[in-house]
DNA sequence: TTTCGAACGATAACTTTTATCGTTTAGACT
DNA sequence: AGTCTAAACGATAAAAGTTATCGTTCGAAA
């Protein structure tokens, strides 16, 4: 007899109030096999194989979808466009995760610590990049 | 008699090996005046006011040269598409500033301490994202 | 089983960024 | 100052990534 594979997804979409299809049930097997951090398009021409019909819409509108509610996440806030930064001082920054909006916060305010100039792997550490992920006092 | 205000600019070009242009020095100045993290729209609206014929070309040019040269730099590394996580561990990511190569590194790995909940401007914290940049094993 | 709103596929449209190419200009060398 | 050449410019086409539209199909509740 054979495993239900497909139980823990149903659960998984009754509890985000989504409708479990066929797309959609392909599209998360296939993304919780993928390791890294991939794209849309990489996403698509993996799920492709299995259900070769499905379209790339389909994989965006799921994978925003999925993304929206929490069963996976972003590598990093997508603003749209490339943003360039103009404060000369070391600072990083909280970003709202309601209206994406990035506010500075000073290195010192932030109270992050100097660390480690080696990490596995042998990467040589330049900076540290802080961003606080959250909600901003307006959206709350 | 008029500050020579081109003065630091030319320095700031010779020093990168790099022409100095009128489009150049005004882009230079009239990002200069910008606060926050403007989009290559924004920079060229700005900039549109004081060289009504540049091209937004130009403008995308030339604030990819400024952030190659480190005069100005880019908010967070800009991955070209939207990049879903896989690793549902708690990790940050090395980021290769050659390459651009993401690397998963554990919470525990990073040495990072918990931090405070609430921040500045009444910022409730969700979670921190620590990009760490730097150069690859492979690049170095 | 029927029904209806949600999801689907195909694809056009839109946004952001890059490439192409003919013209102009900065900077080096007279 | 005048000449030359590679670099930079402007206009715009093209590419890449994403979203919107719309007619068709499907999930799930009655």
């Amino acid at each position: 007899m054979l495993v239900d594979a497909s139980r823990p997804f149903r659960e998984l979409c009754r509890e985000n109030g989504i409708a479990v299809t066929h797309q959609r049930q392909v599209l998360y097997e296939t993304m919780q096999a993928m390791h890294g951090h991939p794209s849309p398009e990489k996403v698509y021409a993996r799920v492709k194989k299995k259900v070769p019909a499905i379209s790339l819409a389909t994989v965006y509108k799921n994978i925003h979808l999925f993304v929206e509610s929490g069963v996976f996440r972003e590598v990093s806030l997508h603003h749209g466009s490339v943003r360039v930064e103009m404060n000369r001082e070391p600072h990083h920054h909280m970003v709202c995760s309601k209206c994406k909006k990035i506010t500075d916060i000073g290195e010192k305010e932030l109270g992050l610590q100097p660390q480690r100039k080696r990490l596995p792997g042998g990467f040589l550490v330049e900076r540290y990049a802080v961003d606080v992920i959250g909600v901003c006092a307006k959206c709350q």
